[in-house]
This record gives C-alpha cells, sequence and structure tokens, in this order.
DNA sequence: AAGACAAGCAACCGCAGCGGA
DNA sequence: CTCCGCTGCGGTTGCTTGTCT
C-alpha cells in the first residue's frame, strides 16, 4: 500500500491530507456493514490509518449516499439565506434542515458568496422575510 | 504563453458538550 | 462527583482550478 497516498503525511502514526479512493472504499465499507458513528473504532476494524476525526469528516461531507454534491441552485440558495436569517451560523442545524447538503458545503459556500459584503441585500431581504413569518 | 491573482473547496484544528466508568 | 474518551461543531488553512493581464 505504501506509495500511492500523493501528498499525504503521517503525524502520531495517523495519515493526513487528501483521501484516496481506497480510502473512501474502505470507510464506504465500514459504513455500510456498522453504520455511522463509532469512528474511533473505524481504523481499528478498517486498518485505515486515520483519525476517528478524519473519518467522520469524510463521511459527512463526501461519502454520504444522499448527498447532491454539484452547484447550490438559486432556489437553494433563497433556503439557505432563509435558514441563515432563521439560525445564524448554526452551520450544522442549516445543514439538518436542509436535506443533501453539507454544514461545510454551506459554510463555504456562505464565506465565498455572501460574506464580503457581497449580496447583502438579499440577506437583509431573506432576514425580514423571515421576521415577517414570525 | 506565462505569471499573478482570486475563488472554490476539501480537510484540519481547537474547543465544548455529553455520557460512561 | 470527577475524570476521560468520543463526537460534533464552527473557524481556519492551504491546495487546486479558473480568470485576468
Amino acid at each position: 500500500m505504501e506509495g500511492q497516498y500523493g501528498w499525504g503525511t503521517f503525524e502520531d502514526g495517523w495519515r493526513k491530507g487528501p483521501w484516496t479512493p481506497q480510502e473512501d472504499k474502505l470507510l464506504t465499507e465500514h459504513v455500510k456493514l456498522h453504520g455511522e458513528g463509532r469512528w474511533n473504532c473505524v481504523s481499528r476494524l478498517t486498518g485505515l490509518k486515520r483519525s476517528g476525526k478524519s473519518c467522520r469528516l469524510r463521511w459527512v461531507n463526501y461519502l454520504r449516499p444522499d448527498l447532491k454534491r454539484g452547484k447550490i441552485t438559486p432556489h437553494e440558495e433563497t433556503i439557505i439565506l432563509e435558514l441563515h436569517a432563521k439560525w445564524r451560523i448554526r452551520w450544522s442545524t442549516i445543514a439538518r434542515s436542509h436535506p443533501g447538503r453539507t454544514d461545510n458545503e454551506i459554510k463555504n459556500y456562505w464565506r465565498t458568496h455572501f460574506k464580503k459584503g457581497k449580496m447583502t441585500k438579499n440577506i437583509e431581504r431573506a432576514r425580514a422575510n423571515f421576521l415577517k413569518q414570525q
């Protein structure tokens, strides 16, 4: 298995950096077999040299079968704006209310599209709409 | 064609909360 | 009650890709 890890490095016995298709496969099979959770056991059970933290992140943000992937549509953007008006920076809560998208994805989208003063009017409008519905 | 810069995104880090021993 | 390990969350970093000059 040596030599196929790209630039990933080892630290304290754990591998870090980008995931390989082999690692993805191992993790996917593990979740299929044992379900989500018990992330700290994944390395022991599968032989993956990844921390539980890293495994959970990879699964939640990339491997989950119900993920939509692809670009965020204007409709989804509106939903995100409204949810943000409601929950502010509770990304995980927003993600749960918006199936198919991850908190990391929403957070990244927000930071690149809205944060730097861009589309402030839209954000305000969404917040006003939300408050009106209260 | 090539270098500089910006945007997008995957992944890591530190911390807090929770539950079991 | 306290300690410790595990999980989840929000913030941040840095690599990759696209665009501009």
